[in-house]
DNA sequence: TTTAGCGTATTACTCTACTAATACACTAAC
DNA sequence: GTTAGTGTATTAGTAGAGTAATACGCTAAA
């Protein structure tokens, strides 16, 4: 179930469109399910079915969803290997700013991989 | 010199605190060399003076700049040490993101490394 | 053909961030 | 004391993002 944090600074639409992601990679809904539909998600999530439809929206033109007319919208099969490999390129967006800042304090990669360690091991990753 | 992208999406005065910020690690700027002035500096870039002088007072309450009533804005001693762990800090934040990334995708640690030191190859970090 | 349920389009309101115009107040040097 | 150089305060304009109200058009099923 997808919570919306009214005081976050990211905005409600965006909080969607992750909350759907999350619960397809997780397979809530599987390739070919049907999502809920913009109007009862809106009343369960107490927004307006505008916020609703351009999560939605943009879900459709990443490729993700898609929508048959008149009916609902629906998990693009793949969708979920696809999102694995944009949190993949997101991961990668992140390692490049990493580079950078460690460019502009003139760290070599023995000592970037260090702080890396470090970090990991403070957030106790397995 | 300070360059400002124009059609950045990314504040100009926030492009002035960066670039400011890599002049005064590269050591353009040391401990309490006097900054130009804000009227000079938003002649030269062709900006507002309240642009610039937004800047100069966001680094003034970060502590990394100081201002003489008066006389100009100066470099705080030791603002360079600063500056360093806070792009330390910047680094940890970018890794925690990683990490919740690759905790919704079940990565392990392993997984993890295996991906950054990819895209260091590729980034051509030494 | 009617109806209930879909997403869509249009419009507008609100809020915030950014930038700028302008006038002000302090300091040092002459 | 005047002047030229500092940063500061006030106010306003502009643009953009986000959200909502409302009405519309399509589809499937009764």
């Amino acid at each position: 179930m997808i919570r919306i944090n009214e005081s976050s600074p990211v905005p409600i639409y965006q909080q969607i469109i992750e909350g759907m992601q999350r619960e397809i990679l997780s397979g809530v809904f599987a390739a070919d399910d049907r999502l809920p539909s913009i109007r009862d998600l809106a009343i369960s999530l107490k927004v307006n079915p505008n916020t609703i439809a351009r999560a939605y929206q943009e879900m459709a033109n990443a490729g993700t969803i898609y929508f048959k007319r008149g009916q609902g919208a629906y998990v693009t099969p793949k969708s979920a290997d696809d999102l694995l490999e944009q949190a993949r390129a997101e991961m990668a967006k992140h390692i490049i700013e990493i580079i950078a800042i460690a460019r502009s304090m003139n760290l070599d990669r023995q000592q970037v991989r260090r702080i890396f360690d470090a970090v990991l091991d403070q957030q106790e990753v397995k």
